[in-house]
DNA sequence: TTGAAAGCGTTACCAT
DNA sequence: ATGGTAACGCTTTCAA
């Protein structure tokens, strides 16, 4: 390995005059000594060892991501947003697969902080009360991701308005003309923003809400729970899936039910993932502007470990947008219900 | 923070001892003296720092991962599974999404050599030249994954095998009665197993082999192409599509062209991917064992770094399945054609 | 069985 | 403008 020393051994100079010219300071450097190091630095192909350079001073420009399921298209589809924002401010990413368990979690967290990374995203399945424990023990920054939590003021959120998101997309069932509209959330031990904004349109239009909670976020519960829903004597003639995986599970469990939608239900989705876009009907969906909310995050939390930034608590919330495809069909079919 | 030397301190000893504590060894440590330093330990929160342990041994215990792109399913899916080994395995990933492109392919093995990684998975869109300076030039182990490339006789490659695969595929479509087949395949520049397994099934037939290529990998090129085919006159009565997103784009694209598959075209796929299982129709498709393939290269890759395996080249070849679902129909649909 | 100290590659302060 | 050197937290050899 190529070292500092050896560079400056070559260019006939100290260490730290190849510091010096490495990081463009702290102290000047005369022209002619600098291109004697330039030079030496190319013909012996020296880099800089990372590992050392974050020893030494505190920065390592690593930054952790803590995501529940990297196979989860919405979340693949942010982390290579977020490793791409980063990658262009010179940051790489660790990756950490929580599956939703609180303990794995902050066994990563504690593992990233191990290894001296800068910051943290999180997308976390945690409750409150245990991130209010987490962002008191971690003193690096972080931002959390996507989910909204209730209670955590010392930290920072960026995400969609879930509440208004959902209640756009009820609302937009309820515009269609039905009337008994369900939702199909996540497992019940997750707080759901959506399914609160869900619950608040059905009430403001004097419905009773009813919702479904699947036993993980994945497709085969999902789809399992689909099953259910459309067996009902009293089934729904709208749903609201308060993630697009949970939509396509619908889709295909209708069908395999001899149904079909929109004509025999209407489904709207949420995350507005790729795969809606080519499933047979196209999925109506909330859209979330995974592009903005990725670099956002990653400029925040950057512009934290950077200084240039102090804002640590609070959220940032974007809106939502209500892409309708082909899952809900026309008004004809609400009214008909 | 808490370093060796306050927990050292604390238990009334050398930061020596600490050490031996810590990792078990080299030194034996007194009983009484172990229990005192892990005591202090316990008190204190100590935990090791990873980058200073990285910095003095060789070993960081990170392992890099290079993908082209993580939204990929396929690559997500493989990304789950590595994490999760290389975590197990007491492993951290750093994540690099190359975008197919051979220039950010090697500035990531760079920036990982530069952080000390232990090792490198790839999933290369490299050519088996560029392939070959690389391994050269990079002085940790590393190993192939999913793509095949022709020459790299000193890299370990783990696969499916994709000529057998694309065969048994094409044989599938040849056994439905298909004989105007055609293989939708990745941008022409990026050779391919898997169309060069297709035209030697299609050339034991007596058949006359018919590619295209799709611009990029992704969804949106592929449904442009499949429209394309769809729309010639002379269009083929089956389509091999070399990996399972451009068979769902098919799918997608043929309803828009007011056809049906498996009635108007008979598709198959190759990956199995989760979405295939959820399309309609469902996609009949070549399954990679991702989890035995994530599994297998992880557990080699670390062996190669921890010394107990030296295999550094050579060829790891799994046979990936057929799975027939959806897509294909019956026999009687080829025969017709 | 334990302690002292060198050294991993960097940075930055104190001298010159 | 530049060189010498201490320090970052850890491991391990050498001595005791």
């Amino acid at each position: 390995m190529v070292t500092r020393a050896d560079v400056a051994r070559r260019a006939g100079t100290s260490t730290a005059v190849v510091s010096y010219v490495v990081n463009d300071g702290p102290r000047p450097v005369a022209a002619e000594t600098r291109q004697r190091v330039l030079d030496a630095i190319a013909e012996l192909g020296y880099r800089p060892n990372r590992v050392a350079q974050a020893l030494r001073g505190q920065r390592s420009r690593v930054l952790g991501l803590i995501v529940p399921d990297i196979s989860n298209p919405f979340y693949a589809e942010l982390a290579r947003v977020i490793e791409n924002s980063a990658d262009l401010l010179g940051y790489t990413l660790v990756l950490g697969n929580s599956e939703q368990d609180a303990q794995r979690e902050l066994r990563y967290v504690r593992t990233f902080l191990d290894r001296q990374v800068d910051g943290l995203f999180l997308i976390s399945g945690s409750s409150s009360e245990e991130l209010m424990t987490l962002s008191s023990e971690v003193a690096i920054p972080f931002v959390l991701l996507d989910r909204r939590i209730n209670y955590a003021p010392n930290a920072y959120l960026i995400a969609t308005d879930g509440v208004a998101g959902a209640k756009t997309a009820t609302r937009h069932l309820l515009d269609l003309g039905h009337r008994r509209i369900a939702a199909l959330c996540g497992p019940a031990k997750m707080p759901s923003e959506r399914a609160k904004g869900y619950i608040e349109a059905m009430r403001e239009a004097g419905l009773e809400p009813r919702l479904y909670h699947s036993a993980d976020f994945d497709r085969a519960s999902t789809y399992e729970l689909a099953k259910v829903i459309l067996g009902d004597e009293d089934r729904p003639t709208a749903l609201f899936a308060t993630f697009d995986l949970a939509g396509i599970s619908v889709i295909r469990a209708a069908t395999d039910c001899g149904m079909q939608i929109p004509r025999d239900m209407a489904v709207i989705g949420y995350d507005n993932i790729q795969e809606g876009l080519y499933s047979t009907p196209r999925l109506t969906t909330m859209s979330q502007p995974t592009e903005e909310l990725g670099t956002l995050a990653t400029r925040h939390l950057i512009g934290l470990v950077e200084g240039q930034i102090t804002r640590t608590f609070g959220m940032r919330l974007l809106t939502p947008q209500l892409v309708i495809r082909e899952s809900c069909g026309m008004k004809e079919l609400g009214k008909r219900a």
